[in-house]
DNA sequence: TATTGTTATACTCTATAACTATA
DNA sequence: TATAGTTATAGAGTATAACAATA
């Protein structure tokens, strides 16, 4: 299962409008517009994360454990819309790199609780705080419509799961050659 | 370079609110609204486009080449935000699909003019009409704020572009381990 | 000397499938 | 029998670097 991701590296180039180029009907979609503000915002979110070897799924990855300490790599996993060889390969990392730690859970001897280390819990502080600057400033640069933009996406969220989720829309997965 | 991604698989799952999960800080941010919209739209864009093997950034591509017909290999590049490689394997896939052709651009020898096949151009009729119906049904859903949703979209790619590309804020890569 | 496209290679993210241990 | 996590493998997408041909 294969295709164009959400998780890849940070792109390239920023996708912006070539002069001379006609983008036709991408101009009025909103998946399009969608996709260009991402790109932009993902590069800008590397850029304020430089101080950490940071990407928006290890960053969220944190930020839950930090806020569900003992919570199950399958719940992580689920939490991100992530397969559990995912949330293995991203425990790994958050634990290789001392943010994270696996601990036994009470009760059920097959999971692991995840918790953050003293280190990660000190260093997130600091990085909490730079993508929230990085994220306030954009919603500062939106003026009064920003909190609308979020709450628009919030619901164009809603719509494309009912939308993909509905009896008659079967979901899909991208077909082997 | 390499990490968090643009262009990647059809997510496992969709990032809905898991029940009894804290999402702390995620909630507020900006970010990870659009992270979960655009989570929720590819896997409503793969829906909508079963019957093809499709993927959005494929779907630009084509509707790039057909506005622009003998565009060259780099320049589609350049408007998708990818490395020349990129382009490369992006072309290979479409002309191997019998989507479209390279032909000799005149002028300059070093490049190709690309060019949709006359059975690329009938199938894209189809296609696009699947891919606007799949974004107009997020965007009825969206009442009367989805075209200010889309443009709030594009004044975000634009803060965001702004920020990340400010003298004083370097732009910056993965660092290598 | 710079640019276009190519080749070869490597890395990351993701998924599938089979396996172990536990429930 | 089902679930959690693991291991091993494969596939897609992207990038880097070196190269040839052309400008």
């Amino acid at each position: 299962m294969k295709t164009d991701s959400l998780d890849a590296p940070p792109p390239e180039g920023l996708m912006l409008p070539v002069p001379g180029v006609d983008y036709g009907a991408l101009e009025g979609l909103l998946g399009y517009a969608l996709r260009r503000a991402q790109n932009a915002l993902y590069l800008d979110f590397y850029r304020a994360t430089a101080a950490w070897d940071m990407s928006p799924q290890r960053f969220a990855a944190l930020v839950l454990i930090a806020r569900n300490p003992g919570m199950r790599q399958g719940l992580l996993g689920q939490a991100m819309g992530l397969h559990r060889s995912g949330a293995l390969r991203l425990t790994d990392w958050l634990t290789a790199q001392g943010w994270a730690e696996r601990r036994d859970a009470p009760g059920d001897a097959r999971t692991w609780g995840l918790h953050l280390t003293s280190a990660g819990k000190r260093r997130l502080v600091k990085l909490e705080a730079a993508v929230a600057a990085h994220d306030r400033a954009l919603l500062a640069a939106l003026g009064e419509q920003g909190p609308a933009l979020k709450a628009g996406l919030e619901r164009l969220a809603w719509a494309a799961t009912a939308q993909s989720t509905a009896p008659d829309n079967k979901p899909r997965r991208r077909q082997p050659p």
